[in-house]
RNA sequence: GGGUUCUUAGCUCAGUUGGUUAGAGCGUCUGCUUGACGUGCAGAAGGUCAGAGGUUCGAAUCCUCUAGAACCCA
């Protein structure tokens, strides 16, 4: 052991330079590499991949620190660590920033071709893509960069195309003109899942809708009442509840629809809620879901009135051709108005799905798209969450994963984009050749014509149904999948639990036959100070590499993660980081206390048992605890508390007290005992380290190269994580450091009352059995004394404060600075907290039914504490007697 | 409308299967140029665990209801 000769170790712990050091030196030396290695047992997790061309933000830090802390922690445990990262082409909205990119420059997509746009996206991923990946570094994220995948890679895309094709060929995928989620920004489908509702003060139109009584004659109407009046364009029947009475005579008359002028007929269904508006509903099949489901029952006409912008096509009055919906509607209501036909309008608050991505409100629309029949997918995913194979974090939300699995509808996985895995199918421009072709490689020509005039399908698939093998393809070779799947944890946000997890589960049981993951750990939602979600337009995110620069990525990594309990939301805040960036000093600090103590002495590690005390055993004793409370904490995926067990563990333990009560040992004149007490010190000080390593890893290893003799290449990531030993635990001097503890706390207390400024030394006695030199030469350390007395047969001194801890008086005699008044208060408010202590604990022991029916341990650790304040509380009342 | 979760100190939160004197950080108050650290040290104040009922020898913890908050699904 040998200590690096420092001339200056700058007082405050500066982190800049020093972890963009060390990142480096990891990368160089590839610390975080792996291979296939059947000795060791992998231990595997593959990064949620963020979007190629996005940036890193709050949530991105407390979800890779926490897959980093795991790594790291499982590599010292012994495991082959392998951590892959990787990015997501992100098909709709990378594609939505090159066509914001592109109009800027005035040019449209479909001006300048699909591939030309393609090449743009290339571009635009070679330029930004980068960036988040050198973020993840800057927060000392260990991954195996040698491992980098994107979902565009050719061996991934050629995997993403063969599922498809493997899924088609037996049969779970098919084609269909159905009603989909339309985003009219982006003019594509989209999945339920990306749909969002924002609730919103619209109104309420109750239109009249007038009846055809008989040949010609129009003396009556009926109300219906929209959201959405200009979808009345497409209107094609009105539909009333069967078992309404009031409006039973109107089944199977005809209304003739204002504007357009046609006639349409009443319908009876059991879908129209009697309740809600006049209990008449127009009924529009074409936009909208369940009118829809309405129209196949009735056999009713569909007509599209948009186009796939949302603004209004041929199928209307040319008067309102041509038009956005908005624009429409305000048409169409003042065209209402005009013809008296407006009932009423009321305020109404509804709820508008919106696309995630545009951030425009869906259009119910219906187009050709590609389905992916889910039924029997689920069942095989559903089976290894509800058995465990595949375990959630926290447990509630295998309800959540339940429930959507058991009501999923069929997927629809085409996206009319370009940027993406296109959809390898091909048809034939023969009309006689009506199958379209499905294969993996692109055909020459058709099979059953010959003609190689085709043409692929033009749209690409959901990005989820690329993201899906993410767990199973980014191993490329059969050995590595064989080694490294199943991964062990995927650690993620609650939000994407259907979109990403549940499908990836879905895809490892089909075509791996194996879960994908053992372990899945739902992060929090990181929240503003307020409570409110981050996000762009509140401005309220504060971007994490300013963060980094101002506290340190350690700083950040420590805090976000004690503030994060599993399950919970987090609140954040910059000014947080101060916690983290505080104990990153206070670890510096202690470490530079030892090494300038250890400048001008030899360390010798076989002196590492001479002159122990209890207070050494205490602290070991203490580790010990430490380490296996740890272990406890991460098996559990409680990371917070692991934080917190660490931050006790060295502020508290090792700084507070171990640190203090060594310091007369450190300033011996005895060479050996110096040596000694150094020795140990800086070995538990490294073990320390490494158990804060996995979550502060840059100062640890800067500290750790301090204290040793390092060769190059040597990292504190590889080392050995410290092992529990049951021995080392040693309750008696527990009990000993614990009444040090005391006694001193005590005696400070009196300090605090009665204003005895510490440079004042004091003189103690304390009436007790005797204690060993070592206790009342810490007691006398720690509390500033300059002398100690205890023996059984100590008398209490005139006019003195006094304490009393377990068995002990403490006495202090403090003539001329003694308040009696404070003094009896401090006392009487001491006998006050003891008697209330004392009628809880006799209530029970005095009830018959507690000491029968509870456990023989718990009984007798009440009646220890009756005894204990007891004992105590008539010391007390001699004292105040006394004082009387 | 259905589901999930939450309500503990001024603030932000811990509190594992019911049994400790209900804890931490920040903030507040008091004292400290103590030979690692003021990004520090020492001490203190502050809680009828949202409310009501129930189960139990015993409830912050389990059950029911009420009030409030958040999220998901429809």
């Amino acid at each position: 052991m040998k200590v690096k000769n420092l001339n200056d170790i700058p007082k405050a712990y500066d982190p800049r330079d020093v972890e963009d050091k060390w990142y480096k030196y990891w990368e160089n030396n590839k610390v975080f590499h792996s291979e296939v290695d059947e000795s060791k047992e992998p231990y595997t997790i593959v990064i949620p991949p963020p979007n190629v061309t996005g940036m890193l933000h709050l949530g991105h830090i407390l979800n890779n620190t926490l897959q980093d802390i795991y790594i790291r922690y499982k590599k010292m445990m012994g495991f082959n660590s392998c951590w892959v990262p990787g990015t997501d082409h992100a098909s709709i909205a990378t594609e939505s920033k090159v066509i914001g990119f592109l109009k800027e420059k005035g040019v449209n997509k479909f001006d300048i071709g699909r591939e030309e746009f393609l090449k743009h996206c290339w571009e635009w991923t070679e330029k930004y893509g980068g960036i988040i990946l050198k973020q993840l570094r800057k927060l000392g994220a260990s991954c195996d960069w040698d491992r980098l995948r994107f979902t565009m890679d050719d061996h991934y895309y050629k995997k993403v195309v063969e599922a498809f094709v493997k899924l088609y060929n037996e049969g779970f995928i098919y084609r269909g003109y159905r009603m989909v989620n339309w985003c009219p920004a982006s003019k594509s489908a989209i999945s339920d899942e990306e749909v969002f509702y924002k609730t919103q003060q619209g109104k309420l139109w109750y239109f009249r809708y007038p009846v055809v009584e008989g040949e010609d004659h129009m003396n009556s109407y009926v109300v219906v009442a929209t959201t959405r009046p200009e979808t009345m364009l497409g209107d094609t029947a009105v539909a009333v509840n069967p078992n309404d009475d009031r409006y039973k005579n109107l089944i199977g008359k005809k209304i003739v629809l204002p504007i357009c002028e046609r006639e349409i007929p009443v319908i009876a269904d059991e879908y129209v809620d009697m309740e809600f508006g006049t209990g008449v509903v127009k009924v529009t099949p074409a936009h909208d879901i369940n009118d829809y489901e309405m129209g196949k029952r009735h056999n009713l006409e569909v007509i599209n009135i948009f186009n796939d912008d949302a603004s209004t096509n041929g199928n209307v009055p040319h008067e309102f051709q041509g038009l956005d919906r908005y624009e429409v509607r305000k048409k169409i209501v003042a065209r209402f108005e005009g013809l008296g036909l407006i009932d009423k309008i009321e305020d109404y608050t509804n709820k508008v799905g919106y696309s995630q991505r545009g951030d425009v409100p869906i259009e119910p629309y219906l187009s050709e798209q590609w389905f992916m029949t889910m039924d029997d997918l689920v069942k095989p995913a559903l089976e290894a969450v509800r058995e465990g194979r595949v375990k959630f974090y926290p447990a509630h939300w295998i309800k959540t994963y339940e429930h959507w699995m058991e009501n999923i509808r069929d997927w629809c996985i085409s996206r009319q984009l370009w940027w993406g895995h296109r959809i390898p199918v091909w048809y034939c421009s023969n009309n006689n050749c009506k199958d379209p072709i499905v294969a993996a490689e692109a055909p020459n020509k058709c099979p059953v014509c010959g003609s190689t005039d085709l043409r692929q399908d033009e749209d690409v698939l959901d990005t989820w149904a690329s993201s899906w093998l993410w767990a199973q393809d980014v191993f490329t070779t059969e050995k590595e999948q064989n080694y490294y799947y199943p991964t062990d944890l995927l650690v993620t946000a609650p939000d994407i639990i259907f979109f990403w997890v549940a499908r990836m589960i879905i895809a490892g049981m089909k075509f791996m036959d194996e879960i994908p993951f053992r372990d899945v750990y739902f992060t929090s939602l990181v929240r503003d100070s307020q409570g409110r979600k981050m996000s762009k337009s509140l401005g309220n995110s504060p971007d994490p590499i300013d963060v980094i620069n101002e506290y340190g990525a350690d700083a950040l990594r420590f805090t976000i993660t004690y503030i994060s309990p599993l399950g919970q939301d987090v609140l954040f805040d910059t000014s947080k980081c101060e916690l983290g960036r505080n104990f990153a000093n206070k670890i510096w600090n202690a470490g530079r206390f030892l090494l300038m103590n250890a400048q001008d002495i030899k360390l010798d590690e076989s002196l590492k048992n001479k002159h122990v005390d209890f207070a050494d055993e205490w602290i070991l004793s203490r580790f010990q605890n430490t380490i296996k409370d740890m272990h406890t904490a991460l098996d559990n995926f409680e990371v917070n508390n692991a934080t917190k067990i660490i931050y006790s563990f060295v502020w508290n333990d090792y700084c507070d007290w171990y640190l203090e009560l060594i310091k007369n040992q450190i300033y011996s004149e005895d060479r050996e005992v110096k040596s000694a007490v150094l020795t140990r010190a800086l070995l538990l000080f490294e073990e320390m380290l490494k158990i804060v390593h996995p979550f502060m890893p840059f100062i640890t290893e800067e500290i750790w190269q301090l204290i040793g003799d390092r060769k190059d290449g040597d990292t504190i990531s590889n080392t050995s994580f410290p092992q529990y030993n049951e021995n080392l635990i040693k309750k008696p001097a527990e009990d000993e450091i614990e009444f040090v503890q005391k006694v001193v706390t005590a005696i400070r207390n009196i300090r605090g009352e009665m204003n005895i400024p510490p440079s004042r030394k004091l003189e103690v006695f304390i009436k007790s059995k005797p204690l060993s030199s070592n206790q009342i030469k810490y007691i006398s350390s720690l509390a500033k004394l300059e002398n100690l007395t205890a023996e059984e047969n100590v008398t209490k001194p005139k006019a003195s404060a006094s304490a009393v801890v377990k068995d002990a008086d403490i006495y202090i005699p403090l003539e001329g600075i003694i308040d009696l008044g404070t003094e009896k208060l401090r006392l009487e408010k001491e006998a006050i907290r003891l008697e209330s202590l004392l009628n809880g604990v006799g209530k029970k022991l005095s009830n018959e039914k507690f000491v029968n029916n509870a456990p023989a341990e718990v009984v007798e650790r009440e009646r220890a504490k009756q005894r204990d304040w007891d004992s105590s509380l008539r010391k007390i009342r001699l004292l105040l007697e006394d004082l009387a």
